[in-house]
DNA sequence: TTTTTATCAAGAATTATTCTAAATAATAAT
DNA sequence: ATTATTATTTAGAATAATTCTTGATAAAAA
């Protein structure tokens, strides 16, 4: 079992009098299909396998656009490339700093990232995140 | 009162074969005497001040020499150029999204962030890190 | 002093991302 | 159905933060 019940992207509103395109429907679909938090460049490739004509330049574009209308995620490690995940269940996510690879990780119910820190007086807090850095269960098992 | 009480940086080793140099004690000073998170390049104009002759490429060198010998701490969010921290007690970041000022914050003790999520088995988490975005006080205020 | 090593500075290079402009396609108006 | 409007795609140029390269300087070691 996915753990991305794939939506049907027809089902998804852009918002905003934006269409729905062969190129924005491909790049979604990778995303849904995708367990890895690809970049750009990665979903460009991906994309590619089913429309050699794409565009990165586009697919920037669509990745934009979905993550504006809310049907993906945009995640930012540090300094690296922006990555992107289908996965719209509230989730925290693990960097691994030996490959890179981003893993999703639960939330614990009952002990709220809101609550680990105190917002100065007079703030409008919106969102709380948390990351995890550290090493993947692959990496941690090798020697080394 | 300082938040930061002036640490001498004759005190800090910066391992490694490194040497204490002007360049990278009127860097350091700049982030001991600054509560806001500043870039690189501002960090390069206030350092212009003391010493004019000195270049952005050695600002970028001194920070990240004080970021390895943990002298100070790097800040990154989302997309932005990277920021610096001269806070070195345990806190977690405010980001603006309206002003794109960045505030410390305190952590909560007792409601670690640690517990707030579950670590996949056979991963060795390292470095938890809560970020907080929304309006700070003063843009929280202004009606709009 | 001579040699070695670290640092600095200027500018070139890199790289992820955004922008520009022209072509194409979809939608709306007539 | 034509025409006009608007959105989208594409290739390539531009941007911007950061890193790299290289030739001085300077400090430390021999
Ligand atoms: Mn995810
Ligand atoms: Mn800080
Ligand atoms: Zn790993
Ligand atoms: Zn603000």
């Amino acid at each position: 079992m996915s753990k991305n019940p794939l939506k049907n992207i027809e089902s998804i509103n852009l918002g905003g009098g934006h269409r729905m395109t062969p190129q924005r429907r491909l790049v979604f679909d990778v995303l849904m299909k995708s367990q890895d938090h690809p970049t750009a460049a990665e979903v460009f490739m991906r994309v590619k396998n089913s429309m050699d004509s794409i565009s990165l330049a586009t697919v920037y574009n669509c990745l934009d656009t979905l993550v504006s209308a809310g049907a993906i995620k945009q995640v930012n490690l540090d300094r690296e490339p922006s990555r992107y995940c289908g996965n719209l269940e509230p989730h925290a996510h693990f960097h691994c700093e030996s490959c890179s690879s981003v893993l999703d990780i639960e939330l614990n119910e009952g002990a709220e990232a809101s609550k680990s820190v105190i917002i100065p007086k007079g703030a409008k807090a919106e969102k709380f995140e948390v990351a995890v850095r550290g090493k993947c269960p692959k990496c941690a098992r090798r020697k080394n």
